[in-house]
DNA sequence: TCAGTATGTATGCCGAGTATGTATGAGAGC
DNA sequence: GCTCTCATACATACTCGGCATACATACTGA
C-alpha cells in the first residue's frame, strides 16, 4: 500500500519517469528503505491500468517515460491522505506466534527467548539513536520525526520483554481442549 | 512467515489435516487472527514440497489428507524459534509515507490528520482492553500477553501523536533538492 | 575501453482473497 | 421411514498485489 500512494504522492506536482520515483521515495525515506526498482514499474503499470496515473510526453530520450497524476489520482491521494492509518491488523505479527509457540512447546527455553529479544530491542535502539541524530545533522525534521516514531514503538517493546520476564511462568494458560 | 511456522508449530506433536489446522490456528489466536482457507492449503503444499512437512496415512475418509512434521520440519521450527525476530523493517509503514507526504503537500491539513489518527488508537486501545479482559476471563493468560504487548504498542502511537501535535510546525525540514 | 550508472523488461515466489465443488449429517415436512 | 434441504467439514483453483532476481541496453566519464 504505502508504495502505491508514496508514488502518487511523488508525482503530484510534477512528472517522473520510474527511476527518478524509485530515487525520490527513498530519499524521501532518508536511505531507510530501499525500493526495488522492478516492483516501482509494476506499482506504475497498475497504477495506469487503474486510471490514476497517465504517461505523458511519449518516451522522452532514452525510453523514459514520465508520468503524471490524474484527476482519479489526485483524488485517491487525497482521499488516503485524509483516513487515518489503520496500522498492522490486531496481533498479526510473527513475535505474536512466535510467542505462543514458545509457551507451549518450549516451556523450558522462555525466558532465554525473552532475552534474546531484549537484546535485539536494545540494538535496534542503539541504530535508530543513530539514525535521528543523523536526521537531524542533515536537517530533515520530518524524518527524525518518523524515527521517534519507531524509538518510542521499540522502547514499548522492550517494556513488553521486561514485564513478560518478570512474571513467574507455569500455571500455563493455553486453550483446554 | 508467522503462518508458516505458526502451522509448523502446531503439526508438532500430532498430525492434522488442513482444516484442523485452521480451526487451531484461529483458536490459538483467540480468534483475532482469521486465516484463509486457501492459503492454509498452499501453505501446505509449499511446506510439502520443501520437505518440512509430509502427508501421513493415505487419504483418509472423504479426501482429508493430514501431515506430519518432518525432522528438517522439526528443525527449522526450532530453529526459527531460537532465534530473535526481527519485526518490521525500520521505517516500512504506511503511515510513516504518510506522514511524510502529509507533511510535504497538505501542511495545513496536518494538525487535523494527528487528531484523527489518535481517534483512531484511542478506538484501539478500548478494543484491546475488551479483548485482555475476555482472554483473562478464559482463562487464556498466553493470550492475555499478547494483547500486552499490543496495548503498550498502541500507547506508544499515542505518545508520539501528542509528541507531533505539540511541535510547532512551520519552519520544515524536508531534503533539499 | 571498461566500469559504473541510468533505465527498463521479464519472471517467479509468496501472502492473501474469492469462487467453486463435494461429501456428510441433522432437521423439517410428509 | 423417506426425501429434501441446509449447514458444515473439507478441499481445489484462480486471481491479484508485494516483492525480489535476473537480464538487457544505453550513456558517461576515467
Amino acid at each position: 500500500m504505502s508504495l502505491k500512494y508514496g508514488v502518487l504522492g511523488l508525482l503530484k506536482g510534477e512528472p517522473l519517469h520510474g527511476y527518478e520515483v524509485k530515487n525520490r521515495f527513498e530519499a524521501m525515506l532518508g536511505g531507510t528503505w530501499e525500493v526495488n526498482i522492478g516492483q516501482i514499474y509494476t506499482t506504475l503499470q497498475r497504477l495506469e491500468r487503474d486510471g490514476l496515473v497517465r504517461p505523458v510526453g511519449r518516451r522522452g530520450d532514452r525510453g523514459k517515460q514520465s508520468y503524471e497524476l490524474s484527476p482519479e489520482g489526485h483524488k485517491a491521494l487525497d482521499q488516503w491522505l485524509a483516513e487515518a492509518d489503520s496500522g498492522p491488523q490486531q496481533l498479526h505479527e510473527d513475535i505474536y506466534v512466535k510467542l505462543l509457540l514458545a509457551t507451549r512447546i518450549a516451556n523450558g527455553g522462555l525466558q532465554q527467548m525473552l532475552a534474546r529479544q531484549k537484546r535485539a530491542y536494545l540494538q535496534r535502539l542503539r541504530d535508530l539513536n543513530r539514525l535521528e541524530e543523523r536526521a537531524r545533522r542533515d536537517g530533515r525534521i520530518d524524518l527524525a520525526r518518523l524515527v521517534r516514531g519507531a524509538l518510542l514503538h521499540t522502547e514499548a517493546d522492550l517494556k513488553w520483554m521486561d514485564e513478560l520476564s518478570s512474571e513467574r511462568f507455569g500455571a500455563e494458560g493455553g486453550a483446554a481442549e
